[in-house]
DNA sequence: CGATATTGCTCAGTATGCTGACTATCAGTA
DNA sequence: TACTGATAGTCAGCATACTGAGCAATATCG
């Protein structure tokens, strides 16, 4: 049988595990409760101020459903706003708030430190052909799963 | 800003999602129902009979407090048992059964063309370019999870 | 215009994953 | 042996993610 380290499933699920404890524990250090997908969320949101909640859930590839929850918690702790669409009354305007934006300002260095520790066992050259290999099969599976990446 | 794509933490959560979404499809439309993680425990028993909880939870880098819902569910599909150690009241000696072999058996070729599917972009050299660097980064990380991955 | 299809969002249910706390048991030591 | 610490497992609670269903509103087409 093959070994879990020949499985790119498996490393695949090891390397997100990893990162995700590493942001969590930067992200902590720096004094906010922040979590991956949610900071993702938030950012995407103040560069796209005033999109709906399927274009921002296209935008990162989260599935609609999952963006509910995390908007939620975003709103719920004061960083974005949910408003009522004047076009469209099905849809939801997300905007960021002020302190969503002072926050964004002070976590970024935590965000962007936790970024280096996840390759911390690479060389330069090295991260970027990961994220290079990465981004290609990523673009190659995009249609597979059910919250597929998509551009604005 | 960075884009997404700049960052690691965000193509590990991609990648991690087409993952867990092409071995469902493969594994569903070979007629099993088998979470990626339900089949990296079940293979791990079956490869070390009567092992614990806490030594499974660390061949393959789970939390100790996610195996237990994991197992429960192999158990409750018939496809593992969770017997009482005689060594060490504390523990629980896994086996897997006569059904969850045949399962494992069965489910194979569904399991390994999931995982070309999931390098379907990349070359031969690449993917295999992608695992070296994705195992050298998981080495490197290790310790960062609650869940590491640990040496039987 | 009206029937139909599609879209935006939410919800219920299930399965990872984690934090932190708790019980029962075991191991080492004074 | 009694005390202390560590270990195996479980549980409650929270946050992703997904499936599938449903509602309300919009778009499309005969």
């Amino acid at each position: 049988m093959k070994d879990n380290s020949d499985m790119p499933g498996h490393l695949a699920r090891r390397f997100q595990q990893i990162a995700v404890a590493v942001f969590l524990a930067e992200v902590g250090e720096a004094g906010f409760d922040l979590t991956p997908v949610q900071y993702a969320a938030l950012a995407t949101i103040k560069a796209n101020p005033g999109l709906d909640q399927v274009t921002l859930a296209g935008l990162i590839a989260y599935d609609r459903t999952t963006i509910t929850g995390v908007i939620d918690r975003l709103v719920q702790k004061g960083l974005a706003e949910r408003r009522a669409s004047s076009r469209d009354r099905r849809a939801r305007e997300l905007e960021i708030t002020d302190e969503g934006r002072r926050t964004l300002r002070k976590i970024t260095p935590a965000v962007e430190s936790a970024q280096r520790i996840m390759l911390q066992g690479l060389s330069t050259g090295e991260g970027d052909e990961l994220m290079r290999l990465l981004r290609k099969a990523i673009a190659a599976g995009n249609e597979l799963s059910r919250a597929p990446l998509r551009e604005a």
